[in-house]
DNA sequence: TTGAAAGCGCTAACAG
DNA sequence: CTGTTAGCGCTTTCAA
């Protein structure tokens, strides 16, 4: 007997067991058509009799549907993913799909190398999250009509892609206004992120719009960048610290960041919040066991993978989806100097 | 022109374009098989010029070969994931595998559910995660020889899979002994994982042997199942300071029991390590955020999930793969008690 | 309510 | 070096 036999099962032989046509075992298999509950019966003991399972690829080509969504992201390192994932898993697995990840490397897909990697034939859809693929890229899927949502970034001008993003500027805003008016820090910090990260950009915006709302100066060797990266973010504040740069507070723009500069200033012996305080944004599950807990913003991430699955697949459907801005909430903890 | 047109190109439409037999454009497209080097560029042109992308279900349906791993995983909740995720995708876009995930809820899944959900006919190979699947479907992939790894289990009597796995139960031994001859604590008190979790079961053995070859007694009630969850552990612990449980340590099961150790105690008013020392297991990027920092064993999660997808990859390729048992390593940071 | 048959797009002999 | 052709296993008309 051939090595493999026993699992080679396919929908002629439930057809021969059952002593009907191919055409019947299809039917009871997707619901379509009717079909008399005998010859169901019939058909269902097959399948279980043989251990049949319907063959995806067989199933996608003749159907033109693969039932699979795409997830394209730089990378999986950061704490930011889990939830994230959590949240698409959830809503592809309510729906019936599967999912098909990918990570690019930090500087995205190359143009071209992306068609190999998850082309537009071999999933339904693409959740594409910020930074993972260029905007030529964008631009084509939007041309052909290729179901697609952006997570986390806005799409290009004049490509009217559905995304989903987090209200950035209002909690960054949020959040300054509080460091500014209730603990009266005027020389605060920002660590951005990654060029061209627009959730790092709108953070950015927010954070000089409430510096300059009090009358305070944007002074630019406040700011650096820490690439929402737990290490970079580290090394700028310790190299804040040597050159002993007055502030009172940092705000990072992630909580990765945050991370960093918590470690900078524990390995400089400064105190958390009475020499330097620390407020981060996203409210990674980290955040609370930090010592002092990080005062940040509460970003709902496992949401955002839940709503741009559901965006997806609704663009799937029905052929059109809308985008979505999700609120963001401060979360005020023992690093910015508060009691809690 | 149909809303789609734009993106349907096919072999033959290359074929065609190129001028040239469907046959000639897949041997380019595989390097399967001698063309001319002019044959060659005139069909490369005709792909970029279409933007052609072979259609995956077409391929697999035809070559029998889906390029794709399955991974199989309880939940995508902790923080151990995104390192074990992060191998695993290296080590398949590495040799040119797409990545399957599927989440099967806490129980696993049901025997007969899965194959709809990720039949042997759909991937390669699969990757299989502690508690995702019952015994019997392993015996099944067994039996039809369907590639499978295990990952941190070791498949059932009988069955002869290839797994991954720490080295449990001396990591958990060496920890202990660290506890009972360094800083002398002798009501220690443990954390066990979910039910039929193998290396909650080994790292068990560990503490129960450690304290054995030290003559002091096993004690059921310092024993209590955290479920390896944050939450669950946080109960349990608070509810032994409330009976006044007398305990000098606790060696949480896992990093996330740690951290619901550690909760419950600052929520108590109670001191790390001054009042009662923790230790975990795993090493997880948190541990040395926690404050003070976790002494812990540090578990190679991300190498657990490279390894298991080579060797689920020279499964495929060549029919068989060994086992591998990787070595942990004792972490001694703030929370046992030593001064770092 | 059921069956026959035409593809879906590709790979892989087999011929030339 | 290149072309022809027979499927891979399934869905989906179209008839019956």
């Amino acid at each position: 007997m051939a090595s493999r036999s026993v699992s080679r099962a396919t929908i002629e032989d439930v057809a021969a067991l059952a002593k009907v046509s191919i055409a019947t075992v299809s039917r009871v298999l997707n619901n379509t058509g009717p079909v008399s509950i005998d010859t169901t019966q019939r058909v269902m003991d097959a399948i279980s009799r043989l251990n049949y399972v319907p063959r995806a690829a067989a199933r996608a080509l003749a159907s033109n549907r693969t039932e699979t969504l795409g997830l394209l992201l730089p990378a999986l390192g950061s704490e930011f993913f889990p939830p994230l994932l959590r949240g698409v898993e959830h809503a592809a697995r309510h729906a019936g799909f599967d999912l098909l990840i990918h990570t690019t490397g930090a500087r995205g897909i190359q143009h071209g190398k992306l068609r190999r990697a998850m082309g537009e034939q071999n999933t339904d859809g693409l959740l594409i999250f910020t930074g993972s693929v260029d905007d030529q890229d964008l631009h084509r899927f939007y041309e052909i009509r290729f179901p697609v949502v952006l997570l986390l970034q806005s799409p290009p001008l004049g490509v009217d892609l559905p995304s989903v993003n987090f209200e950035n500027k209002s909690g960054a805003r949020q959040l300054m206004e509080h460091l500014i008016t209730v603990h009266g820090y005027r020389r605060i910090a920002f660590l951005r992120g990654p060029a061209g990260n627009q959730d790092s950009e709108w953070r950015e915006r927010g954070y000089c719009d409430a510096l300059e709302a009090h009358g305070i100066e944007v002074r630019p060797e406040l700011i650096a960048v820490g690439n929402f990266e737990v290490e970079d973010s580290r090394a700028i504040v310790a190299a804040w610290i040597e050159q002993g740069l007055e502030i009172d507070a940092i705000f990072a723009g992630d909580d990765d960041s945050a991370i960093g500069a918590f470690r900078a200033l524990q390995l400089a012996g400064k105190r958390i919040p009475e020499d330097i305080a620390i407020v981060g944004f996203d409210d990674v599950q980290i955040a609370r066991y930090l010592s002092p807990p990080l005062t940040t913003v509460h970003a709902p991430i496992e949401d955002a993978g839940r709503i741009g699955a559901e965006l997806l697949i609704s663009q799937i459907q029905t052929g059109h989806a809308g985008s979505e801005l999700l609120p963001t909430e401060m979360i005020i903890r023992g690093s910015c100097g508060c009691q809690v």
